[in-house]
Order: C-alpha cells, then sequence, then structure tokens
DNA sequence: GTTTTGACATTGA
DNA sequence: GTCAATGCCAAAA
C-alpha cells in the first residue's frame, strides 16, 4: 500500500500505526476508548503498547488522542504533567466525567459500549 | 550490535 | 479493590 511521503514510509510498523489512527479518529467526541481496544480492533490484540507509542509519535495531528486512555479509566502519561492535564481538559471540554482527578468514569463514556448499545437499541 | 524505558493489558495472589 | 509478574514491541540510550 503507498502512503504519503513522509519519514516513516519505509518502515512496516507506520502502517500499524496508520491503522491505529485511523481507529482512533473514528471515537466520537465525548467517548474515549482504552488502549487495548484500539489494539485489538487492529487486529493486534497483544500490542496495547504499540497503541501508546503511535499517539506519542504524534506531533499535531487531527487524531483525537486524548479520547484514549487506560482500561481502567485513567489517563496515562506517568512522564509528562503537561500533557496528561491537557488530555483531562480536553476530556472536560468535552463532557466527560471524571470519578477521580486524573481517571474518567469508563462505564459510561466507553466508546465500546456505546456502540453495542447502539447496535441493541439504536 | 544490546539494554532500558515506556502514553499498556492480563492474570493471579 | 491493589500489587507484582509477564508479554508485547518501538525508540532511545
Amino acid at each position: 500500500m503507498h502512503r504519503s511521503m513522509n519519514d516513516y514510509d519505509d518502515l512496516p510498523d507506520a502502517e500499524v500505526f496508520e491503522e491505529f489512527y485511523k481507529i482512533v479518529r473514528q471515537i466520537p467526541k465525548g467517548k474515549v476508548a482504552s488502549y487495548g481496544q484500539i489494539a485489538k480492533m487492529a487486529n493486534y490484540p497483544e500490542d496495547a503498547r504499540r497503541v501508546g507509542h503511535a499517539l506519542a509519535a504524534l506531533e499535531d495531528s487531527e487524531v483525537p488522542w486524548h479520547r484514549v486512555v487506560t482500561a481502567s479509566g485513567k489517563i496515562a502519561m506517568p512522564t509528562r504533567p503537561h500533557l496528561r492535564d491537557r488530555q483531562r481538559d480536553l476530556l472536560l471540554q468535552e463532557g466527560v466525567e471524571f470519578i477521580d482527578e486524573y481517571q474518567v468514569h469508563m462505564q459510561r463514556y466507553d466508546w465500546q459500549v456505546q456502540q453495542v448499545q447502539a447496535d441493541l437499541f439504536g
């Protein structure tokens, strides 16, 4: 598959990253997904960590990286308080409630759950 | 080249 | 609920 010109063109991993981005872009505003969910949907079920790496590689992008949190609903980023706070602000701005300073209410805002409910009741 | 670190998840205690 | 061990793999050191 041919891709637009960038430094990652020759790396097969770049395609995986793109798959991740493609999925993340589909998370609706006001919803969240976990790294593991993204990995599974991209057919790399054991590769949650790579999703984190893919998002970390983003610079200025339209990819809504802030809608991705850990499986327990926590904001990750241990060593980047600035980004961590920005992610929290962006989520709050979208109406996502937090049950703790850095933990969202997953049960309520989980994208997958929303999709299932849409299938059932939508 | 190898080792360590890291925006994670799962399992078992 | 927490914690540690383990697996995964890319980037940095």
